[in-house]
DNA sequence: TGAAGGATTTGT
DNA sequence: CAAATCCTTCAC
């Protein structure tokens, strides 16, 4: 038996523009749920916006094999290997044929992540503390690109809980809005977000 | 077909 | 500040 988790964001959240989704994803929980069924939960903490007419958007110049996905239909997963290394998580978002995305840059868990063995274990706060290292800790790959964040896909989202959407809005906690890290254009556009004094965000 | 370089991270 | 490392993108 299975049910649609009430909880979960749905696709018509990720239809706007990628400057408002990106703020409103601080505070929203990640979900993991791994191919044996573990479930892993991650508060993002950090985000960047990309869109149209920005320069260090991945689809600026032209729509590739690579960014498509970020030219359809909002409520994706858009996922890139960075540097040979890493791998980076996008949520696609705004209208359908509207390239933009957010890219989540850093994860506040409640819980060590399965599979990763730690000679000398790091803080839980910086474990998925920048955008690389939270796709080490999700185990997130090429094959989780053009994927539904929904229920019974790898990765969805769920809202903010009322007790924080409370604290935002009494000023309790509150975001700082900044520039974008590690670009070489679009520099000055202050499309990046974070919770204010999380231990879990990658750089201040 | 080749070459440059990147939305990163870590250690020197 | 440089290395690691690979694949996308663009130029020839």
């Amino acid at each position: 038996m299975t049910f649609s988790s009430p909880s979960a964001i749905p696709p018509t959240w990720f239809a706007r523009p990628s400057t408002i989704v990106a703020p409103d994803s601080i505070g929203c929980t990640l979900v993991r749920e791994f191919p044996d069924g573990r479930i892993l939960r991650g508060l993002i903490v950090e985000t960047e916006a990309y869109a149209p007419g920005d320069p260090a958007c991945h689809a600026y110049r032209r729509r590739t094999q690579r960014n498509s996905v970020m030219f359809g239909p909002p409520g994706k997963t858009y996922v890139y290997r960075i540097y040979g290394i890493y791998h980076c998580l996008n949520l696609v978002t705004d209208l359908d044929g509207v390239p933009s995305a957010v890219l989540i840059r850093a994860l506040q868990l409640d819980a060590f992540p399965p599979g990763i063995d730690f000679t000398t274990p790091p803080k839980l706060q910086r474990i998925a503390a920048g955008p690389g290292k939270l796709c080490l800790a999700y185990q997130i790959d090429q094959s989780l690109n053009d994927r539904p964040l929904q229920p019974g896909s790898p990765l969805w989202l769920e809202p903010r809980t009322a007790d924080l959407q409370q604290q935002l809005e009494s000023g309790a906690l509150e975001l700082t809005q900044t520039t974008r890290i590690g670009l070489t254009q679009g520099v000055d556009l202050p499309w990046r977000w974070y919770l204010t004094n999380s231990p879990a965000v990658s750089k201040r």
